[in-house]
DNA sequence: CGATTTAGTTTATTTTAGTGAAATAAATCA
DNA sequence: TGATTTATTTCACTAAAATAAACTAAATCG
């Protein structure tokens, strides 16, 4: 970031570099699979926190529920997503996630190639570097919460 | 990433949290600067390799010259960017960013956070972050490559 | 110089994803 | 049970951003 970051003190030139690469990966996978960063966020949703009905996911994205019903349809289409009744509550859409080829392959390759940087490193080495990510994700949260609080939208 | 990264493993673990920061940092800068993806893409690679012209641009992000138009159009309009006739060559347009206020804000914000970080470890600590960050780096340009090469769009 | 090529803009059109509100259907309340 | 509430879908419409192709202007080639 030239201009916008100021002089290149190492903390900074790293994060920069760290995130164009994950922003550039998620663009690709996005276009790998055919599925808009909207979408990609309601699919990491559900991998974090497993099924979830159409009305949680309308919350959790911010998105009304027609739009839900349409990225459902999508993702559904594409098969990365199910979509079934709730059998407690005949109303409800359980979605979950199905554990789609393309995309379970992209992950687990990324996971596999995280894994073996990691092992690299000694015990204490890792201890470190466990100690630095959470740091900068507390930074990168902090951080976030400071632009979306300030703008109230 | 629950049915799709498989176990726990730490690395993967890690990385997983680090890439949801970044990504939502990113949104939240867009919806701040009123900005969208691809129009962020574009100022990245205008903070990287400094001022393009409107072709490079294209080239660069995949668009047709009319996108590009537009999409310059819109960021001078929000001032983020300048354009000039390059003086060399009267067809051509030179875009440079704009040291905008907010995005700098946001960027030098990020910037001091990440440094304060950093300086909490002491020379070997900050050596193994380096490496280890660089790693990640590599490791997720390598899986984007497969991606974008496999897919031939 | 005139013809051709190159760079970018304009315009008409398409695509995508969203909204808001009405409609449908199931659950719950009195 | 009938009335009401809740969950999702459908539908008509809007907005943003892209494309393709025609157009304008400047540079270069012969």
């Amino acid at each position: 970031m030239r201009g916008v970051t100021g002089e290149g003190h190492r903390g900074a030139e790293l994060g920069r570099e760290l995130s164009t690469a994950v922003v550039m990966f998620h663009e690709a996978v996005g276009a790998r699979l055919g599925v808009s960063a909207g979408d990609q966020r309601a699919l990491a949703l559900l991998d974090r926190r497993g099924p979830m009905s159409a009305g949680e996911l309308a919350e959790a994205t911010g998105l009304t529920p027609g739009a839900i019903t349409g990225m459902i349809d999508r993702l559904e289409r594409a098969g990365l997503v199910r979509r079934e009744t709730d059998p407690a509550d005949r109303r409800r859409v359980r979605v979950s996630g199905t554990g789609d080829g393309a995309r379970s392959e992209v992950f687990q390759g990324l996971a596999a190639a995280m894994e073996a940087v990691v092992s690299r490193y000694d015990e204490a080495e890792q201890r470190v570097i466990a100690d630095y990510v959470g740091r900068v994700v507390e930074v990168l949260r902090e951080q976030t919460r400071k632009l979306t609080a300030t703008h109230t939208r």
